[in-house]
DNA sequence: AAGTGGACCTGCTAGC
DNA sequence: TGCTAGCAGGTCCACT
C-alpha cells in the first residue's frame, strides 16, 4: 500500500488534529518488524506535536523524543475519537486526549519506533543512508543523471532502491518510467542526461499527482480519516499488463526485476 | 562498493 | 467446495 502518496496523504489527515493533545495510554497488539525500543510507560503523559515525512516514514513529535512510524506493506493508521475493540490486525494504539491513533497493519511489515535526540538505536539506522527527498528541489535531472553513474543495475530497480532518491515504490515506479518514455530495463549508467531530467520531472509530478488525488487505493488504503484514495484509476501501466497502452494502443507488458512486478509499455518506453 | 537473493508475515485469488 | 501455488503497495541483511 504506502508509498510515499499514501504515507504523505496519511499525514495530512490527522497532523492538525493529534497536535498538542496528550497520550494517555498505549497498547501494544503482536510484535510488528522492530521492537518499540522503550517501556510503553515512558510515553504517557508526553504531549505531541508537528508530525513530519521523510521517505515513507512518519516522524511524530514528541516532548522528549519521538515516533518514527512504518507502514511497511500493508498498514494503515486511522486517527477516531472512539476506537471499538482492536481487532487481529490492530498492533499498536496510541490514546490521546484528542483521539486514539490506531495502526492496522496484517503483515507486520511495518513498525513503531521510539528515539530521542541522543539516540543512536534503531531509529537513527534506519534513516541513515536515505536518498534525496524528490520535492527537494536539489532532486534535478543532473542530480539524478550524476547519481546513477557507476550503477549497471536497472533504472527501475535503482528507482526502488531508495538510495539515489526516495519515495517511489513498485507503482509510482512504473508509472513515472512509463510517464518519461524510459525503458526500466535501461542500465542506470546509460541513462543519459536529457532522459534523466524527463525521469526526475515525471517522477515528481508522478507522486504530486497521485498526493493530490489521495494515494492508490488498490485493496485497502485509507487515509486516518477512512477516505480512500484515487490515482488507481489513473495508473497507466502498473497492473494493467495485456491491457493496451493509453497514449499507443500496444499491449502492456509485466516482466520481473529484482524479485518485483514491473509494467511498461515496449513501444512508449525507450533505453 | 555494487549487485543479488532470501527473509520477514498474512491474506486473497486463480486454477485445478 | 476445498486445496495449492502464486502474488501483493517494503526494505533489511548476508553474501559474492
Amino acid at each position: 500500500m504506502p508509498e510515499l502518496p499514501e504515507v504523505e496523504v496519511t499525514r495530512l489527515s490527522f497532523a492538525a488534529r493529534i497536535r498538542g493533545a496528550r497520550i494517555e495510554a498505549v497498547r501494544l497488539g503482536k510484535p510488528l518488524r522492530w521492537p518499540l525500543g522503550c517501556e510503553p510507560r515512558e510515553l504517557l503523559s508526553q504531549t505531541l506535536g508537528d508530525v513530519h515525512r521523510r521517505a515513507k516514514y512518519l516522524w511524530l513529535e514528541l516532548e522528549r523524543g519521538g515516533l518514527l512510524i512504518h507502514l511497511g506493506m500493508s498498514g494503515s493508521l486511522a486517527f477516531v475519537d472512539h476506537p471499538g475493540p482492536p481487532g487481529a490486525h490492530d498492533h499498536f494504539d496510541l490514546v490521546t486526549t484528542r483521539g486514539t491513533l490506531r495502526l492496522t497493519d496484517a503483515r507486520r511489515f511495518g513498525a513503531v519506533v521510539w528515539a530521542n535526540s541522543t539516540d543512536t538505536g534503531m531509529a537513527k539506522k534506519l534513516l541513515a543512508g536515505l536518498g534525496i527527498e524528490p520535492f527537494d528541489p536539489a532532486f534535478t535531472g543532473n542530480y539524478l543523471h550524476s547519481a546513477l553513474q557507476g550503477r549497471r543495475v536497472a533504472i527501475k530497480p535503482a528507482l526502488l532502491a531508495g538510495d539515489i532518491v526516495v519515495g517511489a515504490g513498485n507503482i509510482y515506479a512504473s508509472e513515472a518510467l512509463f510517464e518519461a518514455g524510459v525503458d526500466p530495463r535501461t542500465r542506470g549508467r546509460r541513462l543519459s542526461r536529457a532522459r534523466a531530467q524527463r525521469l526526475a520531472v515525471a517522477l515528481r509530478r508522478t507522486l504530486q499527482s497521485a498526493v493530490e488525488l489521495g494515494g492508490s487505493t488498490l485493496r485497502d488504503f485509507r487515509d486516518a480519516q477512512g477516505v480512500a484514495g484515487e490515482f488507481q484509476l489513473h495508473c497507466a501501466v502498473y497492473g494493467r499488463q495485456g491491457q493496451p497502452c493509453t497514449r499507443c494502443g500496444t499491449a502492456i507488458r509485466r516482466i520481473v526485476q529484482g524479485q518485483r512486478s514491473t509494467y511498461f509499455c515496449p513501444r512508449c518506453q525507450r533505453p
